[in-house]
DNA sequence: TTGAAAGCGCTAACAT
DNA sequence: ATGTTAGCGCTTTCAA
């Protein structure tokens, strides 16, 4: 095991550069007005010594860390199945990368790791916190509010916005109900009329959302075409199977998202049912692990996850940056029209919701 | 966005109480030697007034951030579509929680990365840190040991041990070559004679050591019924193909990890050859949802990857908690006969080396 | 048992 | 342009 040798001090640096502590301090942020011979012997003082500024020393003057901490509210096992996480963490990466911040990935089983995560922000170890997968009753708002970390959350938090904090609730989500009234309409639009629902968890905003879209597309729908899933593969095909004997007349599948979709498929496949002429299957998010792997390849929603793990790490910084991180101004939901690629950024911080497109492949 | 207020200090909570801060402090700190009515009194002004301990200004004193570091060679996208991430994650987060030290994950992508991971573990934010998937010529170790950071690696480095430092590298792995042997062996002893094998990623000591695991019993093996791959499906399927291409009386397969193994089965079945029939198969890992997934469910080499992760913290902490990092004994390699589930360590921190055990499934 | 005081290593006014 | 100095919030001797 490798071992923790005393590290030199800033005062040693100064010390053996000939200089004060606040003139080796300047040189090692940066350098800005001090005299070039000086700056190039602390700055070989600091190489010698091999000298590391301490963080905690740094932290506890400046208040800032370059550390921002991403919390997922979700066991390791489906973080790590789901490339929804990969995806998103990508995009959160790339930007604070760019920003010179660390990624601190805090992940939380159970009730306990929520408890050790509220003092883990609370004690000041990060400049922010990105917070997503939040569950319905999730504590974990209420930590985080508590522990006064400036937060974005990735998807709409389930609470009603405003009510819990004067400070409005900054999120970065896709335009799940929108995307959901396309996908159903698409169905219909191929003539199909036994349309059902393979719900999300219906715990989380996304699911009841996309559920929302279902049904406003298919105002007086039988019941029994709404099955609940859970995400994942297994709950897909689990709720295709009920659909399959509470409706054997089924002839379209909205799935909540693409790995439920993917149960369904195998499902229909094992049964016998030809997709999609016999039965036409719609997913959502479109994972290409996932979506061009199917068989057939899925039509689906698609919504880019990257750039919202992106949207929500710029947005963090930025209220970061400008120090302003209380009474923000809170725009309504926007953006639906710009397209991707551009900064879907205002001035001040807000909620910010990202358009949908509908990606025609094999199954619908 | 949430807010950031200036939070109470113990200052503040000592006025509060009426004691001094130093009484204050012991109380927040367990409360030993102090009277019941005084813990009483400061206890309730923590909770009346939200007190949460600065961690900047406590560990600038105590050095400890009840924290660790775990560090992946690897980018995002192969961290999170390999369950092995997924298990050996699970194992560390486990050991560290019931330590009450929190897991702070680091993703390293490119060499950008690598430095600013370097500064971030030199900066002293954690106590220690845990590290794997390291790739031959990684710059990464170099960096740890420059941070001055206590670490036990996952999976043994690949440089040779104590070329490098004062210390020895403490590390977890399990018996590669060993496991290798025994599943070329039962493939032998399956009668078979043109018996192949799928390499790893030649740059990771765990694809090396299971390739000279091979050829320990393969000793004039025909170079031909090598083909190299990367530990992913992609790159079972490529070599797969190669070796039919190369040698089409192929009758078995030793694969480096399970997910080859998955892809050569795909590769096996598009051709027509039936396993085990026509050529056996063994993978190494036993991944759950890898190798009970594939048809034929998969006979493979099981390792303990969770046992690997918490072996991995419990030995940095144990470490920690002596505080003697510096010229720990370090024994052989060991515990090979040990059964899984007792405690696999000795007294003092040295590396450690679990056994593999043949899983008998049907595809060979 | 409790309090006073020193100081962890650093940055940021403020002087010079 | 450089140095002096006062803390940041906490733990921990040392005295009382």
């Amino acid at each position: 095991m490798t071992g923790t040798a005393s590290r030199p001090t800033l005062e040693a640096v100064a010390a053996r550069a000939g200089v004060s502590r606040a003139t080796a301090s300047r040189v090692v942020n940066g350098g800005d007005g001090v005299r070039e011979p000086l700056v190039e012997r602390v700055r070989r003082a600091v190489e010698e010594l091999g000298y590391v500024p301490n963080q905690a020393a740094r932290s506890l003057v400046t208040r800032r860390h370059d550390a921002v901490a991403v919390v997922i509210a979700e066991p390791e096992t489906r973080v790590f199945a789901d490339p929804f996480f990969a995806l998103q963490l990508r995009g959160i990466s790339k930007e604070l990368t760019a920003h010179d911040s660390q990624l601190v990935l805090l992940l939380t089983e159970g009730r306990d790791d929520h408890a050790r995560v509220g003092r883990y922000l609370a004690g000041g170890h990060v400049d922010g916190a990105l917070v997503f997968s939040l569950h319905l009753h999730d504590p974990l708002p209420g930590l985080i509010q508590g522990a006064g970390v400036p937060t974005v959350f990735g998807g709409r938090p389930g609470w009603a916005d405003g009510t819990r904090d004067a400070a409005p609730t900054v999120y970065v989500d896709c335009d799940n109900r929108g995307g959901a009234r396309e996908a159903v309409r698409h169905l219909a639009g191929l003539g199909r009329t036994r349309i059902a629902h393979i719900t999300g968890a219906l715990d989380q905003t996304s699911a009841a959302d996309r559920l929302d879209g279902f049904r406003d597309v298919m105002a007086d729908v039988d019941p029994a075409l709404i099955a609940e899933g859970d995400f994942t593969p297994a709950g897909g095909e689990h709720a295709m199977r009920e659909l399959l004997e509470r409706r054997p007349d089924v002839d379209a599948v909205f799935a909540a998202n693409d790995l439920s979709a993917s149960g369904a498929l195998r499902v229909l496949r094992e049964r016998g049912r030809r997709v999609p002429d016999d039965v036409a299957v719609i997913g959502f998010d479109d994972m290409l692990p996932v979506a061009e792997q199917t068989d057939p390849p899925l039509t689906t929603v698609r919504q880019d996850i990257e750039e919202i793990g992106r949207l929500m790490a710029r947005l963090l910084l930025r209220g970061l940056d400008r120090g302003a991180v209380r009474g923000l101004g809170h725009g309504a939901a926007r953006d639906l029209d710009r397209r991707a690629g551009e900064d879907h950024l205002g001035d001040a911080p807000s909620s910010v919701v990202l358009p949908t497109t509908l990606v025609r492949r094999a199954s619908a």
